[in-house]
DNA sequence: TCTGGGGTCCTAGGACCC
DNA sequence: TCTGGGGTCCTAGGACCC
């Protein structure tokens, strides 16, 4: 059996946990960049705001009924979502932490009579613990416990709900559900899926898995067996990411490269960060410009550009320079930007190394903690790599101790550390015009209570 | 005026091998 | 006029998720 516990309108609860006169009243949760609407309250579902709509369309709505804004603050997010999780582990090993507000939790051993009563006190003790209301759902397989917590969420339930496959609730659910909203199944292949006859769930239960294999591929014979109580994906345990992305549209558009290049210099900044915090390494990176694709009446262009590495690195320097490098390759003065990324891909695992111990010419990954350039003299390549390793590290312990930023490259921009307010003259930053405090990573912003 | 960001997996097709 | 069969690996693009 496996249980999927997952945190209700999660950014806005939150934001609730810190400011609770918001309970009961109207909250919306806005994306990056102040653009489209990503969290509710359920108090704001049913004004009829629907989820990803871009803020400007609904700001009138929102503002007659006195609906409370916020900027998201994936800092707060993020480590409310660790806590969390945190919890889900003292009630059992088996975490899958499947996204920031959700997780799949394995329930091998457990006595399945008293299952809902278990995940109720859970459910009741992370709330207690973190302010964050969830809901569980319980079945055989994971697409199954997607549908149970659906279930649990819109139907309350109490919150918990539990599908016994051969109960006759389950094809009456089953019946009543979209085949879009079966998990996995969206609106493309559920198109295809409608056009052999399949709309609802209980059909594509009962269908054929070869069948649907042939209409759109082996994923979604899987998802038929796991409405059959066939489980089909297992739980996983966390692992390194395999691509890392920082991107992000910009405040306001953009033309010249100075800024572009500050921009992705800070975005790589970012990406390096999380690379070295994973113990990974990086074998090539993409970066890519564009346009805004809204403005229809403007000439639109989009290119990237990839540059690989011969030696698999974390070296932030190095990277800043690749990505210098491509920017230049790409750029056309003659456009206004609107979005820039890059992306960290071939990412490989960094084995600690060390010259002494064991560890001999042969074996070179010992020693390097990587496959090293072939090209370049062992001894000295080292010496190099270690001092560049030191370097990096050194940076990022002051930073983690006085604060992001306190040393920041020089392709970041100079004036960055001035730049708090949205007063900001660096026009590519995005804006965040209502964004609650970090209150539980930074000692300078803790909740006052007065 | 204003339209997010960050991931994974699968398949088809091309390039190569013998 | 006629031009094989059987593989692997890699990548881009398309689908999905939150």
């Amino acid at each position: 059996m496996y249980a999927l516990v997952d945190c209700n309108n999660f950014y806005v609860s939150c934001e609730r946990v810190f400011q609770p006169a918001l309970e009961k009243r109207p909250v919306v949760v806005l994306s990056n960049n102040d653009g489209c609407i990503i969290a509710r309250s359920d108090e704001a579902k049913s004004l009829g705001v629907p989820m990803g709509a871009p803020m400007f369309k609904y700001k009138n709505l929102l503002k007659k009924n006195n609906v409370i804004i916020y900027s998201s603050n994936y800092t707060l997010y993020g480590d409310m979502s660790s806590r969390v999780m945190d919890c889900l582990k003292i009630f059992t090993p088996q975490v899958e932490v499947y996204s920031i507000d959700e997780a799949f939790i394995g329930l091998d051993g457990a006595n399945n009579n008293t299952l809902v009563e278990k995940m109720k006190k859970m459910k009741e003790s992370i709330n207690q613990w973190t302010g964050i209301p969830v809901s569980v759902g319980i079945a055989e397989t994971k697409t199954l416990a997607k549908l149970a917590n659906h279930i649990a969420k819109n139907y309350k339930e109490e919150g918990v709900y539990i599908i016994d496959r051969n109960s006759s609730r389950l094809v009456e659910l089953l019946g009543n559900t979209e085949i879009e909203d079966i998990w996995g199944i969206s609106k493309k292949w559920g198109a295809r899926l409608r056009s052999i006859g399949i709309s609802t769930g209980l059909q594509l239960q009962r269908s054929d898995p070869r069948r649907v294999r042939q209409c759109i591929s082996i994923v979604g014979e899987r998802i038929v067996r796991e409405l059959n109580g066939v489980s089909c994906l297992p739980l996983e345990s966390v692992q390194p990411r395999k691509s890392i992305m920082v991107s992000r549209s910009f405040g306001k558009a953009i033309r010249d490269v100075s800024s572009l290049k500050e921009a992705i210099s800070n975005y790589t900044v970012t990406a390096a960060k999380k690379l070295r915090c994973q113990h990974s390494l990086c074998g090539s990176i993409y970066t890519f410009i564009q346009t805004n694709r809204f403005n229809l009446k403007d000439l639109q262009y989009s290119n990237s550009s990839v540059a690989s590495f011969n030696e698999p690195t974390q070296d932030t320097f190095k990277l800043l320079k690749a990505v210098d490098i491509s920017l230049k390759k790409i750029y056309r003065p003659q456009f206004e930007y609107h979005k820039a990324g890059i992306i960290l891909s071939q990412l490989t695992t960094k084995i600690n190394a060390s010259l002494s111990e064991k560890n001999t010419a042969s074996n070179y990954k010992g020693i390097f903690g990587m496959q090293p350039d072939l090209f370049l003299v062992a001894y000295e390549n080292y010496k190099r790599v270690h001092k560049r390793e030191r370097f990096t590290n050194t940076i990022d312990k002051i930073n983690e101790k006085l604060g992001l930023g306190t040393i920041f490259y020089g392709a970041q921009g100079v004036e960055k550390k001035i730049q708090k307010s949205h007063k900001s003259k660096v026009n590519w930053r995005m804006k965040s015009y209502y964004r609650s405090s970090a209150y539980t990573t930074r000692w300078d912003q803790l909740l006052r209570v007065s």
